[in-house]
Parts: C-alpha cells; structure tokens; sequence
DNA sequence: TTGAAAGCGCTAACAA
DNA sequence: TTGTTAGCGCTTTCAA
C-alpha cells in the first residue's frame, strides 16, 4: 500500500484567497481576523473563496508578526508514580483546559519523563510556540523555573514551589491549596472526636510543599506527636496502603490517621479493613482532596478535607492570562479548604 | 505585589548573534543548524554570542521557510469515563513520547473535551503547529478524521478507526492490537480448562472497534453462547465490577468469564471476592491487556492476554515518522498478542 | 568558507 | 472601506 494520504503540495495561502476572490491581502486578512470595516458582501465572497480553497491560516507567519499563538503549554513532570493516573491531577487539569477553553486558547500538554527532555521542552517554551506555561510538579532543584526566566516566558505554577536557598522562585505566580489549615482542621476533627492516638500518612514531604505543609498543619495541632505515628508515603493508593500497615505495625493502639490524600486514604480503607479495624469506630480515618471519585465512594465514605480543584486548575490559568493578556488577576492565590463530613469519622 | 515576572521587550535575533560575533546572520544559522563547513574558531565565537545574549531561535521564523515544527500533536477524545485515568492509555502514551523523543521530536497532547474544541484543535493541527498527529479514542462519526483529511496533515490513528458507510477512513494508518486473536485466545485457553458456562464483560464495543473485536472473537470460539452470558461495560474498574454482579444475577453458574480488559478485570475479581466465588476455582478469570501494574498485582494474579502497549505507542510514532519523514515505516499494523498464565485461570 | 539578498505567509501602519 | 508597503526572524540559493 503506498502512501495515500501525504501533506498536500502546496497549502493555499492568503494570497490565493485574495486572487480568487478579486480583493487584496489585506481585506481577506481582515474578513479572517473579524474586523468590521468591511463590506459585507466582500465579506461573503472572501468566506465563499475561503471555504471552497480550504484555507487555513499559517499560524507560523501569523506568530511571526503578532507574537501571539494562542496556545497555552502545561509542563507536568512523570514521576514514577505516574503522575497521569492520579485523579488530582486529572481534575485540576480539566479545570485549567476549561477556562482556557473559555479563552479560545489552547491547552498543549508537555512531559518531562528523561532528563534529555530538558533541553527540547527549554528549546519548545522558548521558540515561540506558546504564549506562556503552567508547570506542575516539578521536583526540587528543577531547572525549569530558571529556564523560564531566562526565555522570559510568563509562568504560573501548580502548587508553591519549592525553593531551594538563595532562590528567585518567590517570584513566580503559583496557585496553592491551603494544605497547612487544612491539616490542621483535619486533625482538629479528629481530637474533637477525643481520638488521642493520631496518626498521619504523608506525602513525599521532601519533594513537595504540598506534603510538607499538610505534614506541618498536623503537628501545629499535635505538638508533642510521637514520630512512630507519622509514615510517609507517595500520593499512590498502594503507598497509602502500605504506609497503614506500617503504622499499625508500630502502634497498633493508634485509633486515628489524618492521610495526606484521598488516593491514599482509600488504600489506608482497604488496609484497614484486612486488618480487621472497624472504620470510624476504632479508626477515624480523614482524607485530604474530596476527589469526587474517590471519597463518595469508598466504604464508608471518606471524611476529608475539601479542596476545589477544578477551581484551582482555573484559577492557574486565570493567573496566566493576568500575565499574558494584562487581564485583571491576582498574583498568587491560595484557595480554602474546608472539611467534608462523611463516615470514616 | 507587581509583576516581576515579564516577557522581555525584545528577544535577541539571529542578527543580534551575527553582530555581536562579527559574521553574517547565515554563518550564524549555519552554526545554529550544525553545518559542516563553518570554521572551528568562529563557531566557538558564535556559541559564546548565543549563551551570552541568551538567544533562543524562533520557531515560528523557522517554520516559516522549512515548513517543519518538529512537534507531532497526540490528540485524545477524554469520554465520560476518565481515558486519562486509564493505565492502557497512560503507558501507550508513554511509548510514544519516548519514541518521539527518541528522534528528537516533541509530543505535544491536545484533548477534545467539548464540541466546541473541534474547532479550535482544527485550527491548531492546520496551522502548521505540528507535522504530524496521532489520535485516540475517536468517538464513530468523529469529524476529525475528515478535518485531518482536508488539512492534509500526517496522521496515525491508535486503534483501528470505526468506519461510517463509505468512510474513508481506511485510507489512514493505524495500529492495533490483534484483539479478535487475542480473545480467541483467551477463551479457548477457558474452553481447554474444561469450563462450560463461560461469561464475558465487554467494552463498548459500539463505540470502540477493540471492544467489537474481543467481542467477536470470544463468539469465534463460543458460536451458540447465550447471550445472557455477555455483559457490556465501558472499560473502567467500576464498570467491570458491576458488570461481574450483573452476569452473576444472571447466570449463577457461570464458572469462567472473559474481561476484555484488566482493569475491568481487576473490578470483576473484586466483586466475585465479594460474592464469595474463589478464582480460579468456582470461577476462572481471563484480561485483556497484561498491564504490569494491574495483572501482577491482583490476588490472585491475572491469567491474561498480553499486548506490548509501550511497543504499540512507539511503533505508532515510528508509523507516523514514515509519513512526515518517508522513513521506512509500513502502513498499518496489527500487533499480535499472547496469553500469560498466572493464577486466576 | 562566508555574505548578500530573496522570500516564507502573514499583519499593520499608512495612503488612497 | 480598501490597497500598498514594509517588515516579523529565519533559511537558502547564489556569488564571492
């Protein structure tokens, strides 16, 4: 089978358009782009030459003279567990898609999976192809806020970065949860519920601030909180699993665990359950996210603290047109959170 | 707080570099594009104008003349059911980017969320953003096919593409796994355990051509099977999960079933535990997929049919490679599969 | 081995 | 309301 279907020779371009309708350039320019000063049966035979030669703008020239795309990259770094499985990050994602959508911008999506990947995202951020950048997940000491400063590319990022000392980070735009409050509810609840072994499932609290500061509002609350009963895990469901096992392990008396996530609060659940532990009656169990898919439907349902993650995911892009477009918007934000009391305790 | 964080006035050029080393701009576009014939010690000179003016090449400038982006599109429909969430997708996805990588090339993934995004994602494809696209998870009927058609635009489909009456979408390359094989497969290996009763949870076979051909080739080996013995499902944990209830209502004697994927296959296992049916012995379970994370990790672990989904990602690229760079590459492929034994069958 | 000049396809003054 | 013109920043003949 040969090749059916190859690039066409040559793409129309406005030039065509404009002979085939009997106008110049500039006219066809203006029908495309939408400007009125146009009469609206040049208009009509401009769309007509338009549809019938199949004419699509070349983006490249476009760029070339207005230094705009239109297009929006989101860089997420793969950790090995896969960042792409975890239904946060699938939420928050939908929710930045959706307001650039909003926009008419469109949402490209890079991974950082090899150290190789670096250079040729650097080279794809800096040669023009986007009007500006989200970035998730980087991890610490990362060299891409450094690139992105130096490409001049204006950034919003996904969770307070980490900073490493003497750095510039503090500079750029992030959209954060409010993960030490929230902690601290969390676990408020629980000693309000007279729980006095509590427990805490963590994140990876040296790789993300997210983690660090859930793991900090806990022990705002319990000051004199034996190291036993905090187990770092990694934001998976196994991880959250596993890290249950140890803790009962060590204290099989605790009767309460604050976990740093639903996804790993579930694992804790099923943990749990093999155990043979009564949810919440010898466990309380509280979750942080209130992911939809996960904390309605774990048995029993998941108490949690809820974050809108959606509305973060929006509100990241929201930030980025403030510094695309000159768009009213905030600096950086952190968003409430609130507990969800469902039955786990 | 003010914005610190802004694009700078001016990039440097190609002319900036030419000035500041002393040559013309196409000796320095020669140093850019790794052009043999330039001498050693102007070279060095223009590297040292490069990183010291910190210039980055502009993409669209360059695309203008090469026509070549050097980016390739992954454009994926997001259904109801998460696809992202989906470790099939997620390591198939994993394939390509390291195959694209791998020639240097960046993948960019795009989504479809909305009707609205047709339009937009059109433009991007036909703007001349990328060379080439692969897409997934088409929905029958899509209009995206024929777009790429009148764009012109190199693509390669995951998946064999559903055809509409007098669709034309066989002119286009796609990769498959042998599904229809595979199922075969599968079911003979349950017909050669001695099973009689032997149930299947499909996909969404009227919506995805892999869910018809496992489908179709469970009904290769079973002609007269009853139909209550199938149960349709959308390819989520939950749905197979459900589905195994349902075919467990039905048909309490079932003593094998067929799940044409692991993941749904994993929920299935969950419920038949529930039900108090032991796997393998009052009930064999069969996936489809052999997905590392899930199949070895289910208790017991999944018997299945094995696909290389990373393998099938590359080559995807690799097809695709053959049509933006007349690469040696053939047209479409069908994968072939093999069942693993392990414990639930 | 290097430079000059043309042109990729578009937008944006400026004139008409 | 429309057309003319001059680039945007790069690659690529062609000459030197």
């Amino acid at each position: 089978m040969a090749l059916t279907q190859r690039p066409n020779l040559r793409r129309p371009t406005l030039e065509d358009v404009a002979r085939k309708s009997g106008v110049s350039k500039s006219t066809v320019s203006r029908v495309i782009n939408d400007e009125p000063k146009v009469r609206a049966e040049v208009v009509d035979r401009v769309r007509e030459a338009i549809t019938e030669l199949g004419y699509v703008p070349n983006q490249a020239a476009r760029q070339l003279v207005t230094h705009r795309t239109n297009a929006i990259a989101v860089v997420a770094t793969e950790p090995d567990n896969r960042l792409f499985l975890d239904p946060f990050f699938d939420c928050l994602l939908r929710g930045i898609r959706r307001e650039l959508a909003e926009h008419g911008a469109q949402a490209v999506l890079l991974f950082l999976d090899e150290p190789d990947d670096y250079a040729r995202v650097a080279d794809y951020l800096g040669g023009g192809h986007v009007d500006g950048a989200v970035l998730f997940s980087l991890r610490p000491g990362d060299r891409l806020p450094e690139m992105i400063d130096r490409i001049g590319l204006p950034a919003v990022f996904g969770g307070r970065p980490l900073l490493r000392d003497g750095d510039t980070m503090h500079r750029h735009a992030y959209v954060d949860g409010d993960n030490r409050g929230g902690a601290r509810q969390a676990v408020q609840h629980l000693v309000s519920l007279g729980r006095e072994r509590i427990a805490t499932v963590t994140g990876p609290y040296d790789q993300e601030t997210s983690a660090a500061d859930r793991l900090a509002g806990y022990r705002d609350v319990l000051l004199d909180a034996s190291p036993d009963l905090t187990e770092r895990a990694d934001y998976t469901r196994q991880g959250g699993a596993d890290a249950m096992s140890a803790l009962l392990d060590r204290c099989p008396d605790l009767d309460a665990v604050f976990v740093a996530s639903d996804l790993m609060a579930s694992g804790a659940l099923q943990t749990l359950r093999a155990r043979g532990r009564r949810v919440p009656e010898d466990v309380a169990v509280v979750g942080f996210d209130d992911l939809a898919d996960i904390a309605e439907s774990t048995d029993p349902p998941l108490t949690t603290v809820h974050q809108d993650v959606e509305g973060m995911g929006r509100l990241m892009a929201r930030l980025l047109f403030g510094r695309t477009e000159r768009i009213e918007a905030p600096p950086s934000v952190v968003v409430p959170t609130r507990l969800v009391l469902r039955g786990s305790a």
